[in-house]
This record gives structure tokens, C-alpha cells and sequence, in this order.
DNA sequence: CTGAGATCCTGGGGGC
DNA sequence: TGCCCCCAGGATCTCA
């Protein structure tokens, strides 16, 4: 599942590799995949468009276009978006979107599930993901965290995952950060004291920059932009490891269901 | 406001 | 071995 670590590893990748190439022409075998707004073709109005900045924005990769227009892309669980050179002979199947440049590498989109979206917003759009806080940002202060816990009944771990909140915390990186802070996934937030507060804080950001400078973790099938497994699987603490000893204090590692997600955590050191 | 449940999909795991 | 069933999982929507 990309998260915000996997998404800025391809976000990085694909600003190396084609930032400033012209789109020739664009692919679309799955109709649905490809949305634009009211009335705009989504294939024809990519054709000429350059490619500029290549940035993240929560979960999403944003791709700014020479008119102003952006390409907005969700990978959800099992979408890719890997750069091919011209003659790289055969797409990864499951391909659903193309985008040829005028040199002949391209860009193409490809999703199992076909949960993922690649949106095209047009100049102006005032679209900004979900809204969130941007964990790794200087906005995301340990006072600003610990505040937007109070009064919120909701368990800790649901609360990670909202996007309206923080932006780009999904499944594996919340579990590893409980665990880190040594905090129960199923604590109401307002009820996690002070110090625990800033010690999730502070773990939300370790694990986020450690996933990165591993290149993120390939837990399924994640790959990055040039079709590379990530590196932080080997580093994860609980994450997907029933049964296996906690790396703090040798207890098994046990998983519930917290809304309706599952959940790897220490019975011994979170509490 | 808050949470529960359904929905979308397919590969893969479990059960027999 | 092979087949069938079931389900994970992020975001969104409906419903309570």
C-alpha cells in the first residue's frame, strides 16, 4: 500500500525522470480510471501538455502541467506508476493509462485493483487532497499534535489514519508509530496523556523520514517509479508480524481489527 | 459529530 | 492436486 513514504519515493522518481518532456499522446483502457472534470477530454487535453514540478501532497502524487493544469494520482493499494524507456517492449499488465512523450519513454499507470485514480484538474482548481496536516511539514509541530487530540474520542490509531487530519499516515506507518510510542491503537486520543502525545508526535515523524530514506516498504507489491522494491519491510517492528516477538521486549506480537482495519501491536509495550 | 457498514476489485490463502 | 469461497484494504458514501 503506497503511503506517504512510498508516494514521495515515486513523487522523487518521476521528477528525475520526466520532469520537462512533452506528452505526445495518451492511452486509456480503462475509462474510469481517468478523470477529468465536466465536459474535458481527458486524453485530448493531455496531448502537448509539458510536465513541470513533480511533488506529494498527502497520499496523492501531484504532477503540475505547462498550462497550469495538474495531474492528481491516488495509487490507493496496488496502483503503479512507472516510467518506461522507449524500448521497453512489453507494459506490466494491468495497465490502464499511457502517457507517451514525444522522445518515446513513457509514463504508464497500472492497478490490479483498479481502486486507484489518475485525476486531471484544471488550472485554478483549488484542490488540496483531503486537507490534512502534512506530517513531515514545519506546520505539524508537536504543540499543533498535541492540541488537535482533545476532546476526540475516537481510537488512536482511526485517528492517524484520517486524511482531514494528517495527510499521507496509512495502515503500516500508524502501526509502527503506536508501537514506537509504546501507545495502545485502540486508546481513545483524548484520553493519551501529554508526554505520550509528543512521543507519537516525534514517532509519526521518525518512522515517515526513516520509511523515505529507506525508499519505502514493499510489503505487497510496491515498486517505485523505476519499478524498484522498497527497503524499510526489513525494518518494521510490528507491522504484519503476528506471532512474532515484539523487537522491544520479546512478547508476541498480536493483531486486532480497529476500524475495520487490521492492527499489529505489543500487548506488553502499548498500552 | 461519530461510527458502522457497504462498495469497489482481484489475487491469493484457507479449507476441503 | 484442484476447486471454491472468502476477504483485505483506502477512500467515499449512506445510514443510524
Amino acid at each position: 500500500m503506497p503511503e506517504l513514504p512510498e508516494v514521495e519515493t515515486i513523487a522523487r522518481g518521476l521528477a528525475n525522470a520526466v520532469t520537462g518532456k512533452t506528452i505526445d499522446a495518451v492511452a486509456i483502457s480503462m475509462a474510469k480510471i481517468a478523470v477529468a472534470a465536466p465536459g474535458v477530454d481527458f486524453a485530448a487535453a493531455l496531448a502537448g501538455e509539458t510536465i513541470g514540478a513533480v511533488g506529494r501532497r498527502g497520499k496523492y502524487v501531484v504532477i503540475a502541467l505547462g498550462s497550469g493544469r495538474r495531474l492528481a494520482v491516488h495509487l490507493r493499494m496496488t496502483g503503479r506508476l512507472i516510467v518506461h524507456g522507449a524500448e521497453y517492449p512489453e507494459p506490466y499488465p494491468y495497465t490502464h493509462i499511457v502517457l507517451r512523450f514525444t522522445d518515446g519513454t513513457r509514463l504508464s499507470f497500472a492497478d490490479v485493483r483498479q481502486f486507484g485514480r489518475m485525476r486531471l484538474l484544471e488550472a485554478g482548481d483549488p484542490w488540496d487532497a483531503d486537507g490534512g496536516l502534512e506530517p513531515l511539514s514545519e506546520g505539524f509541530t508537536s504543540e499543533a499534535f498535541v492540541s488537535m487530540l482533545d476532546g476526540r474520542r475516537t481510537p488512536i490509531k482511526a485517528f492517524l489514519l484520517d486524511q482531514s487530519r494528517i495527510a499521507g499516515v496509512g495502515n503500516i506507518y500508524a502501526c509502527e508509530a503506536l508501537w514506537e510510542a509504546g501507545i495502545r491503537p485502540s486508546r481513545p486520543s483524548h484520553k493519551i496523556s501529554r508526554p505520550a502525545r509528543r512521543r507519537l508526535h516525534g514517532a509519526v515523524r521518525s518512522v515517515l523520514q526513516r520509511a523515505i530514506d529507506a525508499r519505502g516498504t514493499s510489503v505487497d507489491d510496491y515498486v517505485d517509479a523505476e519499478g524498484l522494491k522498497g527497503g524499510f519491510q526489513n525494518q518494521l517492528a510490528v507491522y504484519g508480524r503476528l506471532g512474532e516477538p515484539c523487537p522491544r521486549c520479546g512478547k508476541p506480537i498480536v493483531r486486532t481489527v480497529i476500524g475495520q482495519r487490521g492492527t499489529w501491536w505489543c500487548r506488553s509495550c502499548q498500552k
